[in-house]
DNA sequence: GCCACAACGAGAGCACTGCTCTTGCATTTT
DNA sequence: AAAATGCAAGAGCAGTGCTCTCGTTGTGGC
């Protein structure tokens, strides 16, 4: 006799197996993902799934959810683990990007679904935004550590209206630290996204074709410069 | 009495007019662009279409190169109007920037063909290998114009693998200049491609959502400082 | 224990997609 | 003038997301 019936535990495992069977279409036939493949797969009618997701983007929308956590959950793995090990702040940096980098090298449809373009028509909805700043409060906590060690350097004054603005994000992903530093944050993070989108959607085809591990370290360590982290 | 019969010209016309219907559907529509729609608004059967492209992947190919082409040209205006105003070289940098980003904004749905993620089994030809360096070259021309002038500052020793790969990537994009410069050159060209992809993707949202322009030249200019422009 | 009810799976169906093939017509070439 | 070629249209195939209906099956209240 459970506290939830049979049928509530049942719903809840066709759930978890019809994500998975996604994520491995999607491993392998990219963001097309096809809801009638799923439900073939699985071995069911395709309206049946509906009783699951109430659309397909609503399917995806799950996925971008599991992305963004798998990603973030790498990137706080890299932090902790570099924090451990006594890595200096730059180094945190160039490690946590490494890690993202390998996370999307790993599963690139995933990173294409929370980094790519938009789905056509999609709007995320807002159980996404707490997951999707999961690697971004990385990065801030890195800052925030770097700046209570007083291992920042001299910031330059900023002008300009965003000033202000960076004021408020400031608040949100690095309270008491200078708005410029969590400013320069929030551009490493963007050049790791662009660095690793730059790799996986073919930017770097005929260029940078050997070892781009080692030029999105060169491009961590610029971004670390730019920070101030020594 | 053409030269080319009247056949040949129609048909030109009639390509050009399926691709500028394409680009119409897909600013509106976004990149899930339907021939059968395009040739509706043609007032043509959907298979007339084929005539004059092999497929729907193929008029896509036709719609980014003229994307790459649009965005390389709007690049090298501004590069040209920014060394005919004399302005500083890192200044050049931050005025391609902002060009870059313009013409994202004004064509989101273009950016996302060319820089967002590849159309699920699209393998780009060679035809957009051409088109698809414009940009990255006037970066790279900047930096050479600054390097010829002594603006580029103390270059500090690059290490790692990647050396001498950066060597082969300074003969294509700026022969003669010093690798670790035509490197810090692309880092600034995945910088731009990130925060502008940034903006558009919506990675951006709920953080940076004021002064976005003002943003994306405080990350030029940490580009200009990491390539040592002055 | 029974029964109403809600959840569920399956199937048919709608409107749409990319793409192919055939058929008839217009134009160009020989 | 005749043959070859280019072109547009229509039917058709296989696939898609999604909706609706119709039996079935598990669940909570009496």
């Amino acid at each position: 006799m459970k506290a939830e019936g049979v049928r509530a535990r049942v719903r809840a495992e066709m759930t978890e197996e019809i994500k998975a069977v996604a994520r491995r279409h999607l491993a392998s036939d990219g963001a097309n993902l096809s809801l009638r493949a799923v439900a073939r797969d699985m071995g069911m009618a395709s309206s049946a799934v509906y009783r699951y997701f109430a659309s397909r983007d609503d399917l995806l929308t799950a996925l971008i959810i599991e992305a963004y956590d798998s990603v973030g959950a790498a990137a706080e793995r890299a932090v902790a683990a570099a924090a451990g090990s006594g890595a200096g702040f730059a180094d945190r940096l160039v490690l946590v990007g490494h890690a993202v980098r390998e996370w999307a090298l790993a599963e690139p449809h995933q990173w294409a679904l929370i980094y790519g373009s938009p789905v056509p028509g999609y709007q995320a909805p807002q159980d996404t935004i707490g997951p999707a700043t999961r690697v971004v409060l990385q990065i801030a906590a890195i800052i925030r550590d770097a700046y209570a060690a007083g291992r920042t350097g001299p910031q330059p004054e900023i002008a300009g209206r965003y000033a202000e603005e960076l004021e408020a994000v400031a608040d949100q992903f690095g309270p008491g630290v200078p708005p410029r530093l969590i400013g320069a944050g929030m551009a490493a993070f963007i050049q790791l996204c662009g660095a690793v989108s730059a790799e996986l959607f073919g930017q770097l085809n005929n260029s940078v074709d050997e070892d781009r591990r080692g030029f999105l370290e060169f491009q961590m360590r610029g971004a670390a410069a730019f920070i101030g982290l020594t």
